[in-house]
DNA sequence: CGCCCTCTGTACCGATCGGTACAGCGCCCA
DNA sequence: TGGGCGCTGTACCGATCGGTACAGAGGGCG
């Protein structure tokens, strides 16, 4: 029933952090292979495409784990408002409270963008309307508005707390736009 | 009087382009070379530190534009509304509206984060502290939060509009601060 | 003119890049 | 017990990496 896992999932939350850390570019395979805990060989087994690959992978297992954790209870929970609550500690956690920065919105910025411009684009594209349908449904008649105020927040708070070295800048934002959010 | 101008800040602007659009780790010294309209040697004459003190370099002209251009027209113009429209003014006009990255958020983004930090915290720092500065002066006493929440907005405003490819998430963003800011 | 000093292109360096080839390990199932 | 196969490490590939060495071009000035 359930897969063998298979390397390949098991490889995929190594990989993701540096891709975080370096970037695509940055990311060699030497790195990719010390942290993953795997040769050459291996890598090369499970992700035939090589490193475009792994970063395809990567970018869909963070999209899926946003699509469940995230998305589908802002669409789906019928209480919109706890909805929400559930997404700012999801966030959170998921961000260390701001010491870690967020891969797509890095590729975002970088030329990497052309190559996973779809994926990229559906992560933000997803989370901005998962959360306008939740605002819509708590009765915020300005909810197109306001979710991409809150997604466009989110990302400008991680880089700021990373440049200023300071995890209360994201802390606080995620404070404020609770606020705003859910009063 | 005039400093001889020299190959190295002719260079700058070329040098900032490549890496902004390829990252720190993804500037080869070839792309560098190319885009400046020079050879190796030239490159490394004016640069005898390599590919780090081309960045260093690059973030120091952009550091100080942004502070004449914006930051000491934030804390010193009389009129401080007129500062800040001034400023939105020149953010649109800088970052093409959206269409082009911030090469201090990206490299804040990723590891060379801990190589430039104190030029990317000083950028980020005296660009806040400034705008709280021209706010205090407007009588506004959530100054300092009001400076962090645009600051950072801008910041996920670029991010958002390229991973959408949505030039005009920025121009909305600019819209609804420009409000929120003066009125 | 001849010297010097700034700037330039080119050849070259060892290291590392992403990627491939392949021999063998161990486990599962017949 | 013995194939077969999923997985692994290692050696190797050409290309490119960041950086250096150096010979000369060019202009200013004595």
């Amino acid at each position: 029933m359930t897969k063998p896992a298979g390397v390949r999932e098991a490889a995929i939350p190594a990989l993701a952090e540096v891709f975080r850390e370096h970037g695509y570019a940055g990311a060699s395979l030497a790195l990719l292979c010390a942290r993953a805990g795997l040769g050459k060989g291996s890598l090369y087994h499970a992700f035939p495409g090589g490193k475009a690959e792994m970063a395809e992978a990567v970018l869909d297992a963070i999209g899926a784990w946003f699509e469940a954790e995230l998305y589908a209870p802002l669409r789906e929970e019928p209480d919109p408002h706890a909805a929400i609550g559930r997404m700012f500690h999801a966030v959170k956690g998921y961000f260390q409270s701001g010491r870690r920065a967020c891969l797509v919105g890095a590729f975002a910025l970088s030329d990497d963008r052309d190559r996973f411009a779809t994926r990229i684009a559906d992560y933000f594209r997803a989370w901005r309307d998962a959360l306008a349908d939740a605002l819509r449904r708590a009765g915020r008649d300005d909810a197109a508005a306001l979710a991409e105020d809150t997604v466009l927040a989110i990302q400008g708070g991680l880089v700021l707390a990373r440049a200023l070295d300071d995890p209360m800048v994201f802390g606080r934002l995620l404070a404020r736009l609770e606020t705003r959010l859910n009063g």
